[in-house]
DNA sequence: ACTCAGGAGGCTATTATGGCTTTAGATTCG
DNA sequence: CGAATCTAAAGCCATAATAGCCTCCTGAGT
């Protein structure tokens, strides 16, 4: 899957959490946006190991923003919360990586780095400043 | 879901189709992508029902486009194999039809459309021809 | 010490992916 | 013309990945 719901529910979130002053937690998170509490979790801990966001445990814990939100990237928040960049296409980041058993790909291989290339350069540049402002 | 495999491999498909002089059938694009068969030729009769491939039956049969690739955009292609719009939110086109069991998110709807509207555009502005040229 | 909220893991349900078979339309050949 | 063959079309079934649920553990505040 390239990009999954996973994504979807971390993009809401950093939208609350950009609107808050305080921490969020994530169960309140959860009805907020009517998220499945659990789910949300994990994908709250996924963007807090990227440095997305900040965690607090305790009372008063939740989560809230560690960047400003013009650098935080549609691309990135994706990559954190998938594990991996949101690729459109699983073959190899270079033309020489490309296994053996999908060889006929590797013919067109120029064409998908070319439209890879432009979403990346697409969600690299679409940051939550933008969908706020 | 937003973003499937199923469009990776109708813009694979839709490479080496643009490629080919005559109609290629589902077996043959099958074995040169290293796709399965049988998910492929799902594929390609959804695209081939949005009217984006034509297809032939018979012994020579198989897949053409059907419009050129200057016309073929990947949010067409996409909303042909995914059924519907590649959303990045399954949040109501119009804030009036926001459902109500989910009201604290249309209060964010603006942002969530905004976004929408940005990825839409970058979708429908990137064409077969961009990838190919 | 107690409570609250994040961190981490396992388990289930749902959905996407892929396999297989049958039907229908088109072409070729006898 | 009719039979055989080829390939799209369409369905159902199996598997794999995702989405979602629950429990226990850890660290911080009171």
């Amino acid at each position: 899957m390239l990009i999954t719901r996973a994504s979807e529910y971390a993009i809401l979130s950093l939208i609350v959490l950009s609107k808050a002053d305080a921490p969020m937690d994530s169960e309140t998170l959860s009805r907020e946006l009517s998220i499945p509490k659990s789910f949300l979790a994990k994908i709250l801990q996924a963007l807090a190991k990227k440095e997305i966001l900040k965690s607090f445990k305790g009372v008063h814990g939740g989560f809230s923003l560690a960047l400003a939100p013009e650098d935080i990237s549609m691309l990135e928040v994706m990559s954190a919360v998938e594990g991996k960049a949101p690729a459109v296409f699983e073959c190899a980041p270079s033309r020489e990586d490309c296994p053996s058993e999908r060889a006929n790909i590797c013919s067109i291989w120029p064409f998908l780095n070319k439209l890879q290339g432009k979403i990346d350069l697409f969600l690299a540049e679409l940051t939550l400043a933008d969908i706020l402002e």
